[in-house]
DNA sequence: ACCTGAACACCGTTCAAGT
DNA sequence: ACCTGAACACCGTTCAAGT
Protein backbone atom coordinates (compact mmCIF):
# COMPACT_ATOMS: atom_id res chain seq x y z
CA UNK A 1 0.00 0.00 0.00
CA UNK A 2 2.92 2.17 1.00
CA UNK A 3 4.43 1.80 -2.76
CA UNK A 4 1.12 1.77 -4.38
CA UNK A 5 0.16 5.50 -2.54
CA UNK A 6 3.89 6.87 -3.22
CA UNK A 7 2.90 5.86 -7.15
CA UNK A 8 -0.34 7.00 -7.32
CA UNK A 9 0.10 10.49 -5.64
CA UNK A 10 2.90 10.59 -8.87
CA UNK A 11 0.84 9.26 -11.67
CA UNK A 12 -2.84 9.12 -11.17
CA UNK A 13 -5.03 6.01 -10.78
CA UNK A 14 -4.26 4.83 -14.68
CA UNK A 15 -0.36 5.86 -14.16
CA UNK A 16 0.73 3.12 -11.89
CA UNK A 17 0.58 -0.55 -12.33
CA UNK A 18 0.73 -3.81 -10.54
CA UNK A 19 3.69 -4.80 -12.12
CA UNK A 20 5.71 -1.90 -11.23
CA UNK A 21 3.85 -2.01 -7.26
CA UNK A 22 5.07 -5.74 -7.27
CA UNK A 23 8.45 -4.92 -8.02
CA UNK A 24 9.23 -1.90 -5.65
CA UNK A 25 8.19 -5.00 -2.80
CA UNK A 26 9.84 -8.10 -4.50
CA UNK A 27 7.28 -10.45 -5.53
CA UNK A 28 5.59 -10.77 -8.69
CA UNK A 29 2.31 -9.40 -10.03
CA UNK A 30 -0.02 -12.08 -9.57
CA UNK A 31 0.49 -12.02 -5.86
CA UNK A 32 -0.41 -8.71 -5.78
CA UNK A 33 -3.62 -9.53 -6.73
CA UNK A 34 -3.91 -12.18 -3.89
CA UNK A 35 -4.26 -9.27 -1.30
CA UNK A 36 -6.03 -6.95 -4.05
CA UNK A 37 -8.11 -8.56 -6.18
CA UNK A 38 -8.26 -5.83 -8.50
CA UNK A 39 -6.83 -2.40 -8.95
CA UNK A 40 -9.76 -0.44 -8.07
CA UNK A 41 -9.72 -2.25 -4.21
CA UNK A 42 -6.39 -2.08 -3.82
CA UNK A 43 -7.02 1.66 -5.31
CA UNK A 44 -9.90 2.35 -2.79
CA UNK A 45 -7.82 1.00 0.26
CA UNK A 46 -5.47 2.75 -0.09
CA UNK A 47 -7.68 6.47 -0.41
CA UNK A 48 -9.21 5.76 2.57
CA UNK A 49 -5.94 4.99 4.50
CA UNK A 50 -5.33 8.03 3.17
CA UNK A 51 -8.30 9.90 4.21
CA UNK A 52 -8.01 8.37 7.76
CA UNK A 53 -4.38 9.15 8.15
CA UNK A 54 -4.91 12.92 6.69
CA UNK A 55 -7.77 13.65 9.28
CA UNK A 56 -5.72 12.01 12.41
CA UNK A 57 -3.33 14.54 11.22
CA UNK A 58 -5.67 17.62 11.23
CA UNK A 59 -6.93 16.16 14.63
CA UNK A 60 -3.61 16.45 15.93
CA UNK A 61 -2.44 19.34 14.99
CA UNK A 62 -5.66 20.78 16.42
CA UNK A 63 -5.21 19.39 19.89
CA UNK A 64 -2.20 21.32 19.53
CA UNK A 65 -3.83 24.78 19.63
CA UNK A 66 -4.25 25.63 16.08
CA UNK A 67 -6.82 27.15 14.01
CA UNK A 68 -9.30 25.15 12.46
CA UNK A 69 -8.21 26.57 8.71
CA UNK A 70 -4.25 26.43 9.93
CA UNK A 71 -4.58 23.01 10.91
CA UNK A 72 -5.99 21.80 7.64
CA UNK A 73 -3.50 24.33 5.82
CA UNK A 74 -0.48 23.14 7.78
CA UNK A 75 -1.25 19.38 7.12
CA UNK A 76 -1.46 20.30 3.40
CA UNK A 77 1.26 22.37 3.40
CA UNK A 78 3.61 19.08 5.20
CA UNK A 79 1.84 16.55 2.44
CA UNK A 80 3.31 18.78 -0.58
CA UNK A 81 6.84 19.67 1.24
CA UNK A 82 7.44 16.77 2.82
CA UNK A 83 6.87 13.96 0.24
CA UNK A 84 7.09 16.58 -2.36
CA UNK A 85 3.99 15.16 -4.15
CA UNK A 86 0.51 15.80 -4.79
CA UNK A 87 -2.77 15.17 -2.24
CA UNK A 88 -3.70 11.37 -3.07
CA UNK A 89 -7.42 12.47 -3.31
CA UNK A 90 -6.36 15.41 -5.46
CA UNK A 91 -4.82 13.17 -7.48
CA UNK A 92 -7.45 10.48 -7.76
CA UNK A 93 -10.05 13.06 -8.31
CA UNK A 94 -8.92 14.84 -11.56
CA UNK A 95 -9.43 11.95 -13.29
CA UNK A 96 -12.87 11.03 -11.00
CA UNK A 97 -14.87 10.58 -14.31
CA UNK A 98 -12.73 7.63 -15.28
CA UNK A 99 -12.97 6.22 -12.01
CA UNK A 100 -15.07 2.86 -10.43
CA UNK A 101 -17.69 4.13 -8.55
CA UNK A 102 -16.15 2.13 -5.68
CA UNK A 103 -12.78 4.77 -5.57
CA UNK A 104 -15.11 8.04 -6.69
CA UNK A 105 -16.37 7.17 -3.19
CA UNK A 106 -13.33 6.82 -1.13
CA UNK A 107 -12.05 10.00 -2.93
CA UNK A 108 -15.78 11.85 -2.31
CA UNK A 109 -15.28 10.36 1.39
CA UNK A 110 -12.41 12.69 1.81
CA UNK A 111 -13.67 15.89 0.32
CA UNK A 112 -17.42 15.14 1.80
CA UNK A 113 -15.61 15.29 5.45
CA UNK A 114 -13.38 17.82 4.64
CA UNK A 115 -16.22 20.33 4.30
CA UNK A 116 -18.06 18.74 7.39
CA UNK A 117 -15.19 19.07 9.69
CA UNK A 118 -14.84 22.93 8.73
CA UNK A 119 -18.32 23.60 8.92
CA UNK A 120 -18.75 22.29 12.35
CA UNK A 121 -15.84 24.10 13.06
CA UNK A 122 -17.99 27.18 12.67
CA UNK A 123 -17.22 28.44 8.89
CA UNK A 124 -20.13 29.06 6.98
CA UNK A 125 -20.92 26.10 4.29
CA UNK A 126 -19.67 28.03 1.39
CA UNK A 127 -16.45 29.21 3.30
CA UNK A 128 -15.67 25.52 3.97
CA UNK A 129 -16.32 24.59 0.28
CA UNK A 130 -13.53 27.76 -0.87
CA UNK A 131 -10.79 26.46 2.34
CA UNK A 132 -10.79 23.04 0.69
CA UNK A 133 -10.63 23.92 -2.26
CA UNK A 134 -8.17 26.81 -2.25
CA UNK A 135 -5.83 24.69 -0.54
CA UNK A 136 -6.31 21.68 -3.28
CA UNK A 137 -5.54 24.06 -6.05
CA UNK A 138 -2.96 25.57 -4.45
CA UNK A 139 -0.95 22.55 -4.07
CA UNK A 140 -1.95 21.51 -7.81
CA UNK A 141 -0.52 24.90 -8.96
CA UNK A 142 2.53 24.39 -6.73
CA UNK A 143 2.82 20.69 -8.12
CA UNK A 144 2.93 22.04 -11.82
CA UNK A 145 5.07 25.11 -11.55
CA UNK A 146 7.53 22.71 -9.90
CA UNK A 147 7.74 25.48 -6.40
CA UNK A 148 6.44 24.81 -3.21
CA UNK A 149 6.76 27.97 -1.72
CA UNK A 150 3.86 28.87 -4.04
CA UNK A 151 1.63 26.95 -2.00
CA UNK A 152 2.04 29.28 1.15
CA UNK A 153 1.86 32.03 -1.40
CA UNK A 154 -1.54 31.26 -3.10
CA UNK A 155 -2.79 30.36 0.51
CA UNK A 156 -2.19 32.93 2.60
CA UNK A 157 -5.35 34.78 2.15
CA UNK A 158 -6.82 31.92 4.22
CA UNK A 159 -5.33 32.42 7.43
CA UNK B 1 -7.31 16.41 -31.49
CA UNK B 2 -11.64 16.97 -30.38
CA UNK B 3 -11.36 13.46 -29.45
CA UNK B 4 -8.16 13.50 -27.72
CA UNK B 5 -9.31 16.46 -25.20
CA UNK B 6 -12.37 15.04 -24.10
CA UNK B 7 -10.61 11.78 -22.95
CA UNK B 8 -7.99 13.25 -21.32
CA UNK B 9 -10.18 16.12 -19.20
CA UNK B 10 -12.25 12.91 -18.24
CA UNK B 11 -9.09 10.60 -17.98
CA UNK B 12 -5.72 12.23 -17.64
CA UNK B 13 -2.43 11.65 -19.87
CA UNK B 14 -2.21 7.75 -18.52
CA UNK B 15 -6.03 7.05 -19.11
CA UNK B 16 -6.11 7.91 -22.79
CA UNK B 17 -5.45 5.72 -25.59
CA UNK B 18 -4.35 5.95 -29.39
CA UNK B 19 -6.87 3.04 -30.10
CA UNK B 20 -9.65 4.78 -28.41
CA UNK B 21 -8.60 7.72 -30.20
CA UNK B 22 -8.29 5.96 -33.26
CA UNK B 23 -11.97 4.67 -33.39
CA UNK B 24 -13.50 7.59 -32.30
CA UNK B 25 -12.40 9.12 -35.63
CA UNK B 26 -12.77 6.37 -37.36
CA UNK B 27 -8.90 5.06 -38.28
CA UNK B 28 -6.33 2.84 -36.83
CA UNK B 29 -4.18 3.24 -34.42
CA UNK B 30 -1.29 3.30 -36.29
CA UNK B 31 -2.69 6.35 -38.16
CA UNK B 32 -2.94 8.64 -35.24
CA UNK B 33 0.51 8.24 -34.94
CA UNK B 34 1.33 9.52 -38.83
CA UNK B 35 -0.17 12.53 -37.36
CA UNK B 36 0.99 12.96 -33.88
CA UNK B 37 4.66 10.78 -33.66
CA UNK B 38 4.17 9.85 -29.92
CA UNK B 39 1.68 10.38 -26.98
CA UNK B 40 3.37 13.24 -25.45
CA UNK B 41 3.12 15.28 -28.77
CA UNK B 42 -0.26 14.77 -29.15
CA UNK B 43 -1.21 15.80 -24.86
CA UNK B 44 1.11 18.67 -25.32
CA UNK B 45 -0.90 19.88 -28.93
CA UNK B 46 -4.13 19.67 -27.22
CA UNK B 47 -2.99 21.65 -24.22
CA UNK B 48 -1.94 24.30 -26.04
CA UNK B 49 -4.78 24.95 -28.29
CA UNK B 50 -6.63 24.61 -25.06
CA UNK B 51 -4.51 26.61 -23.18
CA UNK B 52 -5.13 29.60 -26.12
CA UNK B 53 -8.27 29.05 -26.76
CA UNK B 54 -9.09 29.44 -22.89
CA UNK B 55 -7.36 33.00 -22.84
CA UNK B 56 -9.55 34.06 -26.36
CA UNK B 57 -12.42 33.26 -23.94
CA UNK B 58 -11.27 35.11 -20.85
CA UNK B 59 -10.68 37.94 -23.35
CA UNK B 60 -14.02 38.10 -24.42
CA UNK B 61 -15.50 38.46 -21.30
CA UNK B 62 -13.07 41.30 -20.85
CA UNK B 63 -14.33 43.18 -23.87
CA UNK B 64 -18.17 42.64 -22.11
CA UNK B 65 -16.82 44.77 -19.39
CA UNK B 66 -16.41 41.78 -16.89
CA UNK B 67 -14.30 42.60 -13.84
CA UNK B 68 -11.01 40.21 -14.16
CA UNK B 69 -11.85 37.34 -11.23
CA UNK B 70 -15.26 37.59 -12.48
CA UNK B 71 -13.87 37.26 -16.35
CA UNK B 72 -11.41 34.32 -15.19
CA UNK B 73 -14.36 32.64 -13.07
CA UNK B 74 -17.01 32.85 -15.92
CA UNK B 75 -14.90 30.57 -18.14
CA UNK B 76 -13.92 28.27 -15.82
CA UNK B 77 -17.74 28.11 -15.03
CA UNK B 78 -18.60 27.76 -18.53
CA UNK B 79 -15.86 24.72 -18.80
CA UNK B 80 -17.39 23.30 -16.22
CA UNK B 81 -20.85 23.11 -16.39
CA UNK B 82 -21.16 22.63 -20.33
CA UNK B 83 -19.10 20.18 -20.92
CA UNK B 84 -19.19 19.02 -17.67
CA UNK B 85 -15.57 17.65 -17.40
CA UNK B 86 -12.03 18.94 -15.79
CA UNK B 87 -10.21 21.65 -16.75
CA UNK B 88 -7.64 19.97 -19.33
CA UNK B 89 -4.71 21.61 -17.13
CA UNK B 90 -5.99 20.74 -13.56
CA UNK B 91 -6.47 17.35 -15.38
CA UNK B 92 -2.66 16.77 -16.58
CA UNK B 93 -1.52 19.08 -13.74
CA UNK B 94 -2.59 16.70 -10.85
CA UNK B 95 -0.25 13.98 -12.10
CA UNK B 96 2.45 16.01 -13.63
CA UNK B 97 5.04 14.02 -11.92
CA UNK B 98 4.42 11.47 -14.56
CA UNK B 99 4.48 14.06 -17.65
CA UNK B 100 7.33 14.40 -19.90
CA UNK B 101 9.10 18.18 -19.90
CA UNK B 102 7.07 18.65 -23.09
CA UNK B 103 3.19 17.84 -22.17
CA UNK B 104 4.48 19.38 -18.52
CA UNK B 105 5.73 23.02 -20.02
CA UNK B 106 2.29 23.14 -21.88
CA UNK B 107 0.78 22.86 -18.64
CA UNK B 108 3.00 24.96 -16.94
CA UNK B 109 2.26 27.91 -19.67
CA UNK B 110 -1.35 27.62 -18.67
CA UNK B 111 -0.95 28.57 -14.77
CA UNK B 112 1.99 30.56 -15.60
CA UNK B 113 -0.39 32.79 -18.29
CA UNK B 114 -3.06 32.93 -15.88
CA UNK B 115 -1.14 33.88 -12.60
CA UNK B 116 0.33 36.52 -15.11
CA UNK B 117 -2.78 38.14 -16.79
CA UNK B 118 -4.11 38.45 -13.60
CA UNK B 119 -1.43 40.71 -12.16
CA UNK B 120 -1.14 42.33 -14.80
CA UNK B 121 -4.59 43.19 -14.50
CA UNK B 122 -3.54 45.19 -10.60
CA UNK B 123 -4.14 41.90 -8.60
CA UNK B 124 -1.21 41.62 -6.19
CA UNK B 125 1.29 38.29 -6.83
CA UNK B 126 -0.13 36.12 -4.20
CA UNK B 127 -3.98 37.56 -4.50
CA UNK B 128 -3.74 36.01 -8.40
CA UNK B 129 -2.37 32.71 -7.28
CA UNK B 130 -5.34 32.78 -4.64
CA UNK B 131 -7.83 32.85 -7.48
CA UNK B 132 -6.36 30.87 -9.84
CA UNK B 133 -5.89 27.99 -7.39
CA UNK B 134 -9.05 28.44 -5.64
CA UNK B 135 -10.91 28.08 -9.21
CA UNK B 136 -8.73 24.80 -10.07
CA UNK B 137 -10.15 23.84 -6.33
CA UNK B 138 -13.42 24.22 -7.10
CA UNK B 139 -13.56 22.65 -9.69
CA UNK B 140 -11.95 19.81 -8.76
CA UNK B 141 -14.37 20.02 -5.85
CA UNK B 142 -17.19 19.96 -8.21
CA UNK B 143 -16.05 17.09 -10.22
CA UNK B 144 -15.22 14.57 -7.18
CA UNK B 145 -18.47 15.37 -5.54
CA UNK B 146 -20.73 15.69 -8.81
CA UNK B 147 -22.36 19.09 -8.20
CA UNK B 148 -21.61 21.91 -10.80
CA UNK B 149 -23.23 24.22 -7.94
CA UNK B 150 -20.39 23.83 -5.73
CA UNK B 151 -18.09 25.53 -8.00
CA UNK B 152 -20.00 28.72 -7.85
CA UNK B 153 -20.57 28.20 -3.67
CA UNK B 154 -17.26 27.62 -3.47
CA UNK B 155 -15.89 30.48 -5.52
CA UNK B 156 -18.30 33.07 -4.37
CA UNK B 157 -15.74 34.93 -1.99
CA UNK B 158 -13.76 35.59 -4.79
CA UNK B 159 -16.66 37.88 -5.75
C1' DA C 1 -1.60 -18.88 3.48
C1' DC C 2 1.05 -16.99 0.04
C1' DC C 3 3.46 -17.06 -4.27
C1' DT C 4 4.33 -18.09 -9.30
C1' DG C 5 4.40 -18.80 -14.73
C1' DA C 6 1.69 -18.80 -18.42
C1' DA C 7 -2.08 -17.15 -20.85
C1' DC C 8 -5.64 -13.49 -22.47
C1' DA C 9 -6.88 -9.01 -24.56
C1' DC C 10 -5.27 -4.56 -23.92
C1' DC C 11 -1.55 -0.55 -24.41
C1' DG C 12 2.33 2.82 -27.20
C1' DT C 13 5.32 2.44 -30.87
C1' DT C 14 7.59 1.00 -35.18
C1' DC C 15 7.80 -0.29 -39.84
C1' DA C 16 7.23 -2.29 -44.16
C1' DA C 17 3.61 -2.21 -47.26
C1' DG C 18 -0.27 -0.39 -49.52
C1' DT C 19 -3.32 3.65 -52.05
C1' DA D 1 0.05 12.39 -48.35
C1' DC D 2 -2.31 9.30 -45.65
C1' DC D 3 -3.56 4.81 -44.06
C1' DT D 4 -2.90 -0.13 -42.58
C1' DG D 5 -1.56 -5.02 -40.47
C1' DA D 6 1.69 -7.13 -38.01
C1' DA D 7 5.03 -7.13 -34.60
C1' DC D 8 7.31 -5.70 -29.97
C1' DA D 9 7.25 -5.18 -24.89
C1' DC D 10 4.04 -3.40 -21.84
C1' DC D 11 -0.70 -3.50 -19.07
C1' DG D 12 -4.84 -5.89 -15.68
C1' DT D 13 -6.60 -10.19 -14.79
C1' DT D 14 -7.22 -15.22 -14.29
C1' DC D 15 -5.96 -19.72 -13.06
C1' DA D 16 -3.79 -23.95 -12.44
C1' DA D 17 0.15 -25.20 -10.06
C1' DG D 18 3.54 -24.99 -6.57
C1' DT D 19 5.43 -24.35 -1.27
Amino acid sequence: MDAAEERIRRTGYSGFSFREIAADVGVKSASVHYHFPTKEKLAAAVARRYTDRFLEAVDHQLAGGEDIVEAWRQVFRVALQRDGRMCLCGALGATSQDLSREVRDEVKRFFLLGIDKLTMAGLARNSALHVLAALEGAMLTANVLEDPSLFDKGTAALA
